[in-house]
DNA sequence: CTGAAAGCGCTTACAG
DNA sequence: CTGAAAGCGCTTACAG
């Protein structure tokens, strides 16, 4: 039976033990150990001896202490909506971007679960306390009053802003642009009866979807109204109730030809519905997503959807970063510019979409009743 | 224009500050404004009067300078090889569970990505500097020297340990039992000839499931041999590969009633190479995974699944690690106790699960040569 | 009830 | 080339 106990009592090494046991000072241990810039240097024959101390002590600088000194924690702070019911797609996909960038500059990645943006945009406030050197901002939702009150003292940039956040450099993709080429796509394959599952009205993000699939739509002098907008929330469970909702409002009606959803989630629940309806995908309809998560690749048949580069604007938001950290007193633009970078989007094609089938299908009579 | 600065120089106020402004000492003001269990209390007046200096300056503790005076952080590292290619599913679960207890109890989260555990094993030292207060460490593979040689003054817990550590915690899921449950549930529909897509061998997730899908035949008095075990990985792209192989290998052979993956993920590989072959789950055969990640309930048909409790895993570990934080010095656990908590799992039925079709199908021969 | 002192572990000038 | 001093911003005893 081995003994249950670490020895995790007793204090780590510092700088003083390593210099006493190597008979120097503290600082001249500091500055073999922690790489000092010191002009100075220490004579070869000490540095092996301080090296051998600190090894022996297994030394081990203390952060915190570190910190305090430098101003510097090294480790930039990620802060979204990511949690509520299920932590989504769009942030892990992120989220390797961010930590692959953040390991290679040797920075830390603190995460921060916010509930949502409304109450929590104080909490922000907190975490600008010298924990962080600068923070990502996730999707940030902000009202104009807590926009301006972001706390000073702390660099930040962000990743589909979805408002005017002044003096923060915005990271996004052309949305609008990949929904065109979406809807442009199924148009050239002969769609003509496309529906448009779409997020939550007046955010960003949503909105340039809608402007995407409506030009696609008149470029190929296809009518649109309204009805052609089913809102879907982003969320693959609330697409799926809106869609068996759709379903059962028209049944016996002809199916559209194709669906163009906001998200990958909202396609996968779109999927779902259709399933459970007996619709199958891309034989009675077909169907689009918008991301390329790993939704889009998990799905049978698995999805033609618009890729932004996630993992590569996570990188990206933590190079600007860390420019902004390093330099806190520069202009955020040059002047005149805009302070936006607009990642380009690609067409995926996958198997979820089809000709439209010779024949339109009906949309079918409810069989069972489901919860 | 706005002006595209932020004021992001000059320092933030401290507590020196607040106590200037209030015409009263540093710590009075510290007394008031980060609620010191100082017996003495600072007089109503006085009190009043650092609020409002505080509100005006808008101070706020530094967070570095408090750890340093504390030894506390109020942070707590999630360690564990996630990236690689595409990030997980299984550490997405895990990380839901991780950030709410987190919050709850005031900590934050930093998650370390390591590339491997062998050199790896090293950087977790480095982490152990007063930066993170615990570590938790996800599914760690490290050699005995490694395990042996964990930093000290810094408490571990681990989560589905795959090797012996000694003094720390380790949270883990009956997974014998679960693999057991599942494969009898198949057996209790008329499955006979099960295959089984195992992990690694030698690890210890993968040689469990590996011993309930044994002791689950051997219940039923059906065979085992070693030709049911397809080595698969827990991947999905692996998996695939291995599944398109097993089938070009066993074209013309009787179809097996079921599979058994030894993951969601392994499961949708599967089911991709199935539905390749065009073989349909499950007509033609059943298929049953195991976690119940999001990959579990995003394929078509969504997957039956043995589903570990993840989330309240990572909470789990949340709570076992900030208790060692605590008591450092007390014992891992009691004299004669296993340091193991073991949550239970069950068995999840959805619809890629029925009973064997009447007419056994043969393995259908290669149509199309893909890549 | 309030303040002066010392310390957490490291760094950065500044002397020798 | 090396050390004594002061400071990063906070806390915790200890005096008054």
């Amino acid at each position: 039976m081995p003994k249950l106990k670490r020895s995790g009592s007793g204090r780590a090494a510092t700088l003083a033990d390593v210099g006493r046991a190597a008979g120097v000072s503290a600082m001249a241990a500091s500055a073999v150990l922690n790489g000092a810039r010191t002009s100075s240097r220490i004579a070869p024959e000490t540095r092996e001896r301080i090296l051998a101390a600190a090894a022996r002590l297994n030394y081990r600088p203390n952060a915190a202490a570190r910190a305090l000194a430098n101003r510097r924690m090294q480790t930039i702070g990620v802060a979204g909506v990511f949690a509520g019911g299920e932590l989504n797609y769009y942030f892990l996909e992120l989220l390797n971007g961010i930590l692959a960038a953040a390991d290679q500059h040797e920075q830390n990645v603190t995460v921060f679960s916010l509930h949502d943006w409304g109450g929590d945009a104080a909490r922000l406030q907190g975490l600008c306390d010298g924990r962080i050197d600068g923070l990502i901002l996730v999707a940030p939702t902000l009202t104009r009053l807590a926009a301006r009150h972001l706390p000073d003292h702390t660099p930040f940039v962000a990743l589909h802003a979805n408002c005017a956040l002044p003096d923060v450099v915005n990271i996004e993709s052309d949305e609008e642009h990949g929904a065109y080429e979406a809807v442009r796509h199924l148009i050239a394959l002969g769609h003509r009866h496309i529906l448009h599952l779409h997020g939550i009205r007046g955010l960003v993000g949503p909105e340039r979807r809608i402007q995407g699939f409506k030009r696609a739509l008149a470029g190929a002098r296809l009518p649109f109204d309204e009805s052609l907008l089913v809102p879907a929330n982003f969320d693959r469970q609330n697409t799926r109730a809106a869609m068996r909702d759709w379903l059962g409002r028209h049944a016996g009606e002809p199916l559209p030809h194709a669906i163009f959803a906001a998200n990958d989630d909202a396609a996968v629940g779109c999927l779902e519905a259709l399933a459970e309806a007996g619709l199958r995908v891309p034989d009675d309809l077909s169907l689009i997503g918008f991301d390329d998560t790993l939704a889009a690749r998990t799905t049978v048949p698995q999805l033609t959807t618009v890729r932004q580069p996630l993992p590569a604007m996570g990188r990206r938001a933590v190079e600007v970063l860390l420019d902004r950290i390093q330099h806190r007193d520069a202009p955020v633009a040059a002047e005149g510019t805009d302070s936006t970078i607009v990642f380009p989007v690609d067409l995926v094609l996958r198997a979820s979409v089809a000709p439209p089938p010779v024949i339109q299908r009906l949309v079918p009579v409810a069989r069972i009743a489901r919860t």
